[in-house]
DNA sequence: TATTTAGATGAAACTAAATTTCATCTAGAT
DNA sequence: ATCTAGATGAAATTTAGTTTCATCTAAATA
């Protein structure tokens, strides 16, 4: 059985040939994607419903195959948990999305938990700015 | 004049009753708010039209009186400028907003424009978790 | 393998956030 | 007091996302 059938098994949940497809394409996409990026991506085969996007990704998140990322357009992003939780860089000109490795945060978590008594249990941190390309004739 | 009509003049643009209302809402509410929030909180005077919430804020946000926050649920807030550069940790349970005066990011921004060529101008960071009140019996 | 059924699908209707249009109004310049 | 660029708001529109419900199918069971 191919991987991305195995994952789902492994779920517990029907493996559909929908979210199959679905994941296959978050693998492939391998950035942050929206629904509807998802839905366009797999509007060729002509075999998912923007409706069964929308309820899988949801579905997806639940028994965190993939996570949420919400950038500064309020729009809400997927991205698979095979990746190792990360922060990204994003480009206010061109839209580039850059991972970055780095996670400055884990070791603030603890000291958050004792100061706050707030026990975190999730963080996001985005940064925006200018690529490497658009540094120069910035277009916004 | 009071602070909130100089604080209007000075971005050069019109002092409207409309915007002097919005940005006294944003500063007595203190906390991030969508324009909904706004358009709410002022229903009461019956002089600010929705769309004139949503206009503004926009307008806010461009002359630096606002920034924008993005919390999970994808909503647009906007928080004064007033308030110093922060963080928020989320209540997942019951949306409380804490305010967090660390910004363990800021030394960051430096070694991100060396190693990735990447000029950052701004960055979001938002926890998420449980609060003091909701720590025992998570309702989510 | 055939049957069964809980759960998955998708078209269409709906909701909510945000934006656009356009006729009217007004802050503040003259 | 007059003028006008820009502000306002009701209504229409767009866009992201959700719900409904009739139909279909994965996979459990006979």
């Amino acid at each position: 059985m191919d991987k991305v059938s195995e994952l789902l098994k492994s779920t517990g949940e029907k493996c559909t040939e929908q979210r199959k497809l679905i994941l296959q394409a978050i693998l492939e996409l391998s950035k942050p994607v929206s629904a509807d990026e998802v839905y366009e991506y797999l509007s060729w085969t002509n075999k998912v419903g923007r409706t069964t996007v929308y309820r899988t990704l949801e579905l997806f998140e639940k028994k965190k195959i993939v996570r949420r990322i919400i950038f500064k357009d309020g729009i809400i992003r997927y991205e698979s948990t095979l990746l190792r939780h990360h922060h990204h860089l994003i480009c206010l000109s061109c839209g580039k999305v850059i991972p970055l490795e780095v996670c400055p945060i884990a070791s603030l978590e603890n000291s958050i938990d004792k100061d706050f008594e707030f026990q975190v249990t999730e963080h996001f941190l985005e940064f925006y700015g200018y690529c490497k390309k658009c540094k120069g004739g910035k277009t916004e």
